[in-house]
DNA sequence: GAAAGTCTTGACCGATTGGTACAGACTCGA
DNA sequence: TCGAGTCTGTACCAATCGGTCAAGACTTTC
């Protein structure tokens, strides 16, 4: 039939999900928000329905965007040294240029999931989600002797959840990196017990 | 001179933290604002001046209050004992009733640092007060033998900071109470090395 | 080339935003 | 008792909020 779109929707969704990463969703208006995706209203309500589903879709993307590269870790060799790596590559993003965005999740938790029960759920079990990719991993790094046997993973996985999350908040809060530095050693330290 | 202000200006102001602090600063609207403190437009702009000068004064109070407590810890004959029981009840909070609020100044610094001076200098301010409350505590249990010597205050200090931000954190997205007594867990055992 | 169908544009909507202004209620000192 | 001075309640403000809708631009199919 007739006319493509003439924008990217994929694209745009991604620029919408910048807009919401770094200024909230009730702090980013509709007319920020069409700014950013470089469209205009017509087109936005015609696609994506409202201001609220492209939240949505946005968070979604950018779990499993992240996701995605997370759990390949759980296919490395070692798992210790994926878990390192992750850790250091987490410190290294809260450091890095996008250090006062924090994490996308972690914005939304604090600010929608006590309003919005879809925000809530979604949040919670991307939570519970990144919570298991550690158990996975500790547990296999106990079973290949690479961390202590006395070590709970559950409890560990937690503890490094927790961590990560603060990290990411100091992050945002804008802290130097010296900071981020210490915790991600703390975060390697809780590995050894 | 003439007439008594109506109200109890430091008790609207309480009830005004209790607002924000669940509902976020842009997510109170003015007309929630005042429902929350009981008084008048009016009364509000010849008080405090404006919706953020509240905040400010909010946030204020909320931290002095708060460290006023935290502080005295470092009176207690065994800082270890003392740090202990500040985890604890730091856990406890975020079991309790109020566990989906989080902390105001976490909730402050991923909604409003970014975008506010005012609000990034205090919340960095207070995180660093935060850690220098840590930090001191294990100085001083260190040089009574309370933890190992091998022991790096100032960074441990800061992973018990990170660890309870994310705890916070976790409590306002709606996590169960078994995931904090974890972090609480973890964040006892980061004193043992 | 016309009909059919989809997309974009921008005018428009009522509601609500944070904030101002002022009339009137009230209490004080003289 | 009567200003003087302060507080409260509310009408009002322009601006903006998220969202709707219809007119027209455009591409395709017949």
């Amino acid at each position: 039939m007739p006319w493509e779109k003439q924008f990217d929707q994929n694209h745009a969704l991604e620029l919408a999900m910048e807009a919401f990463w770094s200024g909230g969703y009730e702090g980013t208006s509709m007319t920020e928000l069409l700014d950013s995706m470089g469209i205009q209203k017509g087109s936005f309500y015609a696609t994506y329905g409202s201001k609220h589903q492209v939240l949505i879709d946005a968070l979604e993307n950018y779990v499993s965007d992240r996701f995605s590269r997370f759990e390949a870790l759980l296919d490395e060799p070692s798992p210790r040294t994926a878990l390192e790596k992750h850790l250091r590559m987490i410190a290294a993003d809260a450091c890095g240029s996008g250090r006062d965005l924090g994490c996308f999740v972690v914005n939304m938790a604090i600010e929608q999931s006590p309003k919005d029960d879809v925000i809530r759920s979604f949040v919670l079990k991307t939570f519970e989600r990144h919570e298991g990719l550690y158990r996975r991993l500790l547990e296999s790094a106990k079973s290949k002797g690479e961390v202590a046997a006395a070590l709970d993973p559950r409890s560990v996985a937690r503890g490094l959840l927790s961590l990560v999350i603060g990290m990411r908040v100091l992050a945002r809060a804008g802290v130097k990196p010296g900071m981020i530095e210490s915790i991600r050693d703390q975060a390697l330290k809780m590995l050894n017990d």
